[in-house]
DNA sequence: TTGTAGGCGTTATCAC
DNA sequence: GTGATAACGCCTACAA
C-alpha cells in the first residue's frame, strides 16, 4: 500500500514498482469520496480584470499548495444575484471557501453563511462573527495619505470617489472625516476604472485643490493621463495619490504615492485561516491589513494660491 | 429522482419538495466518480502575477462556466520541474487541462502529453500533433509593428529584446527578419518587466535608432517612464512601441502603440477545443491569434537625423 | 504483518 | 414506470 505503514519492505518495494509500471495514478474522485476531503477550496470574486483580486489569488494559490490544496476560481462576472448560486455549487466541490462578494446584501450572506462555511470573507464590513472576515482598513490608509498631503502643506484636498454602493468606498469616507474642518474635502463622483480618472481631470482642476486623492490606483493613473495631457505639471501645480500600489505605480512618471495593499499576504492570510479550520481550530476572528503609506513623486508641496 | 426522466408527476414533486426541506445536495465527490467526469478543467500557469495570464483565464472561465465546467488553476511559480508533476496532479483532478508551459523542454512535453490529455497547450511552437496547440502569432504582430513604423519614415529601428530562452522571444525576431536589410534592425538584450524596459533607456537613445520596438507593453511602459525622466519627447524624439495591448496601454500619456492580442478569446478559444473533445470530438489542430495593430499617439514621424 | 468486508453517495442496469 | 442491485475506486477497521 502506497503510504506510511508498516509493511514489509519488500513487498512495497514490488507493490510501487508495479504502480509505476502501469503508471497508476490514484483516482481524485474516490479518494474525495472516501476520504471526505477534496482537497480543493474555492476562490470566487466578482470580476477577474480587477488586479486587485490577482495578488489574493496568488498567495492564495501559493499558500494552499504547500499543504496540497488547489484552488477553484469562479468569476462571478458582476452579477451579484448570480453569487450565492455560484457560491453554493462551488462549496459542494471544495472544502472550504474564500468569497469576495462585496455587494451581496448582508442578510442573504448571513443565511447562506452556515451552508458555505468553512468560509473567509474578503472585504465585506465586519458585522457578523460566524466566520472570519479578512480586510484592507481603507480609513487607516486614507488617514496617512491625508497627513502626508497636510505635511506638504495642502489644505484642499479633492477625493475621486469610487462607486457610491461600495462598501470600501463608505470606509474610505470615513478616513477623511477624522479631520474634520482640518481640510477642505472636496469629494467627486467617479468610479474605480482607468476612463473614469481621465474623464475627472477637468473637474478636479475646477474644484481649486491642489491635491487629490483617488479612489485607487488605477483611477490615479488615469487621471494622470489626463493631466499630462493638458499640460499639468504633477506635483507642481497638483498632487497626485492613489491607493493599492498596483505594481505600475512605482514606474509612472512620476511616480505615484499611493497607500500600499499587501494583497498577496491576505490571500496567505485567507489560506491560513482556512487551514485552521480546516482542522478543527478556531482561527482569529478578523483582521484588517493596514495600509503603508508609499510616498513616491506625484506628491509635493503644495502650490502657492494663484 | 433529480433530473429529467420518466417518473410519475406526483412522487417526482414529492421527492423534490423533501430534498428542498432537507436541503439536501448531491455530493460532487460521489458523482465525479459515479460519473467519471469532475466538470472541472485545469489550467497551468506559470506566473499569475503576468497581467497576460489574466485575460485568458477569465475567457476560459467564463466559457467553460457556460458548460457547467469550473476552473482549478495552478501557479507553478516559474518552477519549471515543477510543471510536469503539477500538471500530472492537477489532471488527475481535472476533465481536461489548459497548459501553459513555455519552458518546459520539447521532449518532457511530447512524453507528458498522452497522460495529459486532452489538454491544449498554450503558447508553445508547433512541432507536436497530438494536442491542439493555441498561440499568438507573434511575428506576425512584430511585421505589423514595423509596417507602422516604416511608414512613419523610421528605417533604424531598436528592440527591446525578451528573455532569450522565450520561445516568444525568438517568433518576433523572426518576424524581423523578413524586412532583409530594409531597417536597420538594433537588437537590445532587455527583459520582459518593467524595470528591464527602464533600465534600457540609455542604451535605447545610444543606438541611434528613431524608433523601438519593446518586447511587451510592460517593458514598453518602462521605457516610457525613464524616458520620461530624461525630458526625451515621444514621440517627437522617439517613437516607442509595445506588445500585447495591456488594459493600461492605452491610458499612458502618450497612449501606447501596439500590437493587440485578445487574451479573452484565446482562453475562450481553449474552451471550445476542450469542450470538443470532452465530447469525442476531433478540435482544430491547431489557431495562431494574428495580433492587431493599434497606432496610438507614441508612434510618429521619425525625427530628422541629427 | 497481511487479507477481507463494508461503506463513502451517485448513477446505471435490469428485472419487476 | 418503479424498485432493487451492482458498480465507481479508494480507505478504514477488524479479523486472520
Amino acid at each position: 500500500m502506497n503510504g506510511l505503514s508498516t509493511v514489509d519492505r519488500e513487498i512495497a518495494e514490488r507493490v510501487l514498482k508495479a504502480a509505476e509500471q502501469l503508471n497508476y495514478t490514484p483516482s481524485a474522485a474516490a479518494r474525495s469520496l472516501a476520504l471526505g476531503r477534496t482537497h480543493t477550496i474555492g476562490y470566487i470574486v466578482p470580476d477577474l480584470t480587477n488586479p486587485a483580486f490577482h495578488g489574493a489569488m496568488r498567495g492564495l494559490s501559493l499558500a494552499a499548495a504547500k499543504e496540497g490544496y488547489r484552488v477553484l476560481v469562479a468569476d462571478t462576472a458582476e452579477q451579484v444575484e448570480e453569487e450565492p448560486i455560484l457560491a453554493v455549487e462551488s462549496r459542494r466541490r471544495c472544502d472550504a471557501l474564500v468569497l469576495c462578494a462585496p455587494r451581496m446584501p448582508e442578510e442573504e450572506l448571513r443565511r447562506l453563511l452556515p451552508e458555505l462555511a468553512p468560509v473567509v470573507l474578503l472585504n465585506r464590513e465586519p458585522t457578523d462573527e460566524s466566520s472570519p472576515l479578512l480586510g484592507i482598513d481603507w480609513a487607516s490608509g486614507i488617514r496617512d495619505l491625508v497627513r502626508h498631503l497636510m505635511g506638504l502643506g495642502h489644505r484642499r484636498i479633492a477625493y475621486l470617489a469610487g462607486p457610491p454602493i461600495s462598501a470600501s468606498n463608505a470606509a474610505r469616507l470615513r478616513g477623511f472625516e477624522s479631520f474634520g474642518s482640518t481640510i477642505e474635502l472636496v469629494p467627486i463622483p467617479c468610479g474605480a476604472m482607468f476612463a473614469d480618472g481621465h474623464a475627472a481631470a477637468g473637474e478636479v482642476l475646477d474644484s481649486g485643490a491642489t491635491a487629490v486623492i483617488a479612489f485607487n490606483d488605477v483611477v490615479a493613473l488615469g487621471l494622470l493621463g489626463a493631466l499630462h495631457e493638458l499640460g499639468v505639471e504633477v506635483p507642481d501645480r497638483l498632487s497626485v495619490a492613489g491607493f493599492d500600489d498596483i505594481p505600475f505605480a512605482q514606474f509612472t512618471s512620476p511616480a505615484l504615492t499611493t497607500a500600499s495593499v499587501p494583497q498577496m499576504e491576505l490571500g496567505e492570510l485567507a489560506w491560513a485561516s482556512l487551514w485552521e479550520m480546516l482542522n478543527g481550530r478556531k482561527p482569529e476572528q478578523s483582521a484588517m491589513f493596514r495600509p503603508r503609506l508609499v510616498a513616491r513623486s506625484s506628491t509635493g508641496r503644495a502650490a502657492k494660491p494663484a
